[in-house]
DNA sequence: CTGAAAGCGCTTACAG
DNA sequence: CTGAAAGCGCTTACAG
């Protein structure tokens, strides 16, 4: 294209090289209607000729106030995100309202910490409001996004963050239902996997004291309510026995699987605080020469699509409809609004993986 | 936090109340290192107090002319594309790949047709180059992209765009040697899913002069390597019957192995060209009682991370690596390089839902 | 170590 | 239907 003979082509240079004000250029690609057939076509025409994309995208962002792009805040590597079919499920609702409403989207990762003065990933978006996901309390990131003062929506995590609308779940009764179901089977001796309960690399046994400390609410919220579930039937909170991947992944299930049951071959239940650390569990379980539900239920949680594929029991959460909320939240919010609280609803879905407790050897 | 007495706070607000210069102000932020310790606090100090977040992104990012972020152009919907776990996987690494450089990375759908002189999604990113995936030939959105005159990276489709970088696959060669597995196998009744030939919804039987002249190179490719397999062993490319579904989903695979049985009963072995394709289509065959491999061979493309725990053969290709390579190549590009193409490898995964032909009943 | 000045490219009232 | 002018908030040489 014929560009090259020069500078960087700008409405400037286009208006001048057919002797018209910028306003009128501008007029052609922002109020078509305003600027007579003819002359659109003889701007149309002369950028093409001069290799001008139409207006420099950052300039004209800068001068309307807005981006029309709504950023998502992960606290992990984006990567990490990524391959959860959960966080995917939901960022594919964040987009269809984000589509519907024409705005872009982007990722920010919470990276590595903060350094005081630096200026962040977080800071450096050029978005008009965020979507924080499922970030760990007191993040630092966190902060610096609710700091500039832009629409934002929380999603799952923390469940308490002043002034902002939020959506998610209430995990508590999520796994209390779980648990009654459970119990209902004659589970006694029940093991949790579940990721992260603090912000460095852990991987092991995960104490209560460790567990009711848990910086992410999420997993906090969810073994309280399985064990409250377990004490309204007499068993005491330290008989549920806890084990703590850093990663959600696959083979993070399998070695959480096999921790426990190495520590306690007698459990008959595993509940893994997600579906993507179950299915993981279900491979140790093949490993192990175990069948499930005979001799270990495993149980899940969000319903990914691949849990229902695999027969896994699990809760399940509307993950697409929570994308979409969140994105809806942040396009209705309006200046003065008071903060809004959205619990979605969950449901136990019951199918192959879990069964009655075996019989003791 | 004490912001709301007055206008919102700016570099210049804040350097006034101090009754120092915007230079210094802005040091503070962008080169610390030239502002003095106290000076520094001062002025963190009093930003804090007057909520100022530090400079505001899209003035400083006009400022400097780069705003740290890489554009991801998908074909379709996002919402669509984030449920396809092959582009998850591909994002995935690009999002490696932008994470350790300290790019931010923005979703951008192509989405809707351009009207000609309005301003689309794709001219209104704020972005410093572009990772344009798999999008079909000659699509209109590809060419606004290009025209941005960014340093702009092709994955996949189309296989030749001039003047960028480009990465993916030889998909004829690929499929070439899937061929070559299934005859050794006895297999010469074969069907073929496929995703999408065309922009339009269709969804039925594509003729030999439809997916020859499919708009999406890699489904073209893909076929055409199986026919050229089939044609070395003299079989004549009508004998390869092709189902064509829009979309690229769990669901199409099942209806797509359906209307592929009814059509031809007698099919021996059936090609998705894409694992999430092939694990509808295992479910297909399990809601005609047919067992894999025994009655009926399947296989899929890609190798997502569902592929191996169900056993799906399948060409193997590496998405993760994809999407890495695709954020060097970004990363990397300097001004008048040639325009470089990087072929990856790809490599038949035998695994349990293929074997030999069934003996003719 | 600190400051005065230029200017990035555009959109938007407003006037004619 | 077209144009002159202001100004969005910042960073960067450059000078002192």
């Amino acid at each position: 294209m014929g560009t090259s003979h020069g500078s960087k082509p700008t409405l400037t240079s286009i208006a001048r090289s057919l002797d018209l004000s910028i306003a009128t250029v501008s007029n052609v690609y922002n109020h078509p209607e305003r600027v007579s057939e003819g002359l659109q076509q003889r701007v149309l025409e002369a950028a093409r000729k001069a290799g001008y994309p139409g207006p420099d995208a950052v300039a004209r962002q800068f001068r309307r106030g807005k981006s029309d792009t709504l950023g998502v805040l992960f606290t992990d590597e984006l990567s990490f995100a990524l391959r959860d079919p959960a966080s995917v499920s939901f960022l594919s609702g964040v987009a269809s309202a984000c589509e519907e409403a024409g705005l872009n989207l982007i990722l920010v990762p919470a990276g590595p910490p903060l350094q005081t003065n630096r200026i962040s990933s977080v800071s450096n978006a050029i978005v008009d409001g965020f979507i924080i996901y499922s970030v760990p309390d007191d993040d630092p990131h966190l902060q610096t996004a609710l700091n500039r003062n832009l629409p934002s929506v929380v999603v799952d995590e923390p469940d308490s963050a002043p002034d902002t609308d939020w959506v998610g779940l209430d995990d508590q009764a999520a796994t209390f239902e779980l648990a009654a179901h459970l119990l209902a089977q004659g589970h006694r001796r029940i093991g949790v996997v579940t990721t992260r309960l603090g912000v460095s690399r852990y991987n092991g046994p995960a104490t209560e004291e460790r567990w009711l400390r848990a910086r992410y609410a999420v997993q906090r919220n969810r073994i309280l309510g399985l064990v409250n579930a377990l004490a309204a039937s007499g068993i005491p909170a330290d008989e549920l026995v806890v084990e703590e991947r850093f990663d959600n992944s696959v083979e993070a299930g399998t070695a959480g699987l096999h921790a426990l049951l190495d520590r306690r071959p007698d459990l008959t239940a595993i509940c893994c605080l997600g579906d993507v650390l179950a299915i993981g569990a279900l491979e140790g379980a093949r490993q192990r020469g175990l069948s499930v539900p005979d001799d270990l239920t495993i149980t899940g949680y969000d319903d990914v699509p691949e849990a229902s594929r695999v027969g896994l029991t699990t809760i399940r959460q509307p993950l697409i409809e929570k994308g979409k909320i969140a994105g809806q939240m942040f396009l209705t919010r309006e200046q003065g609004m008071p903060p809004r609280r959205r619990v979605l609803p969950t449901s136990l879905e019951v199918r192959r993986t879990s069964g009655p407790a075996p019989l003791q050897g």
